[in-house]
DNA sequence: CGTTAGCTTGACGGACTTCAACGATAGTGG
DNA sequence: CCACTATCGTTGAAGTCCGTCAAGCTAACG
């Protein structure tokens, strides 16, 4: 399997993993640490299209070249896949081409429900939904206390907002309880609430991103 | 290859092709007319997610389930697959495995410069991308001239805006210069301005859907 | 101790939404 | 053939949310 070919890698805060629009010869396993997908256009605008976490896979969808940079959010730790390799292996192996596969349609499905949610909801329904997102998805001890490793930039280019907003969104949520935070240090206390405002309904909306398993 | 085993269906205006979160027991690909791709959230907003043109192929991302609905937007010709018979093809056939993966793939990436397009542009922006994201996908005869399928309120739930902003966004264009259009007709008369509004640079971003070659 | 980068807060303006009314077009039934 | 009605597109006025510009604040680092 894939697992057995992968060479270590280990990428400082802010370092590049690749560029955009770079020759796709690697794809990549986080293994640690916190890694954005960034594309700047045209007019010089950011804009960050995911934030992968511990598990997660990316660049396996990539055609030719990467449309977005790769960059480690805090010190990260990866494992890197030549793409020849993995091609070999996908048409050598029927399974792991199935599973190359459904790697792509369930990021196909989230960035759709993502473009839901950009386009539909409030500064603090983004937010929320960001959050929530995290919180799920962050490596946490017991309690519903994550630590945020991307700043307010990296959010507010995320969500379509502006560094501005998504501070006075997170200080909102925080007056209204909804929230906690100080630092980097973020507590979700009525994660309910965080659902409604993301408009979720309960149990709904699973695995946004191509993690392990 | 496929292209042997599809049923034809024709289906009427407004008709739909299979509901939201219905089984996903067939993957479809459309021969004529325009089919949209829809979503009613929870709090009964509606999200149009694509506009599919004669060539296009859809379905064939979904896991257990089509995320979103499918309707036809004007009378449509269309073959159907049933999915157990894709899946066979593709577990037996590695080049249809592979075509498949590219297929998803490429939607992904119409996905993320879709995200990119709406969250970062303004209405005109976002109409100028779809016009001329249309005029470029539509049969047109010679001419710059295109029959757009939809109604102002089918643009606006596919752009995140409203009916009301899209006429207004209309008209603006209008007045510029940059299209004209009386009824379903529309004229794209300055394709270079439209670009320009919708952040595209001259020779980029082709391919914005899982069309036919 | 000074500097820098990131976060916060305030004031203002603009773009889009909402609510409302009006006009045009097409389809229906008398 | 002609109201009648429903649907869609357009236009106007008012309100809201977020972006922009600007300043202050904190914490980390040299």
């Amino acid at each position: 399997m894939l697992e057995d070919f992968g060479t270590a890698v280990a990428v400082a805060r802010d370092r590049e993993i690749h560029g955009q629009d770079a020759a796709a010869e690697s794809c990549y396993r986080l293994l640690g640490g916190c890694v954005r997908t960034v594309r700047l256009d045209e007019g010089g605008r950011r804009h960050v299209a995911e934030f992968l976490l511990p598990g997660d896979f990316f660049g396996f969808a990539s055609a030719h070249t990467h449309d977005f940079a790769a960059q480690a959010v805090s010190d990260a730790a990866l494992l890197r896949y030549p793409r020849r390799l993995v091609e070999a292996l996908a048409e050598r192996d029927g399974s792991v081409s199935r599973r190359l596969r459904e790697m792509t349609a369930r990021d196909l499905r989230a960035a759709c429900f993502r473009l839901l949610a950009l386009t539909r909801n409030s500064a603090a329904g983004r937010l929320a939904g960001l959050l929530h997102d995290m919180a799920r998805r962050l490596p946490h001890g017991n309690q519903d206390v994550i630590d945020l490793p991307m700043g307010r930039t990296d959010i507010a280019d995320h969500l379509g907002l502006t560094a501005e907003t998504v501070s006075r969104t997170m200080t909102l949520l925080k007056g209204d309880g909804i929230i906690w935070f100080g630092g980097t240090t973020v507590q979700v206390r009525d994660s309910a609430a965080l659902e409604r405002l993301a408009g979720i309904q309960p149990g709904a909306e699973p695995e946004h991103t191509n993690s392990s398993r």
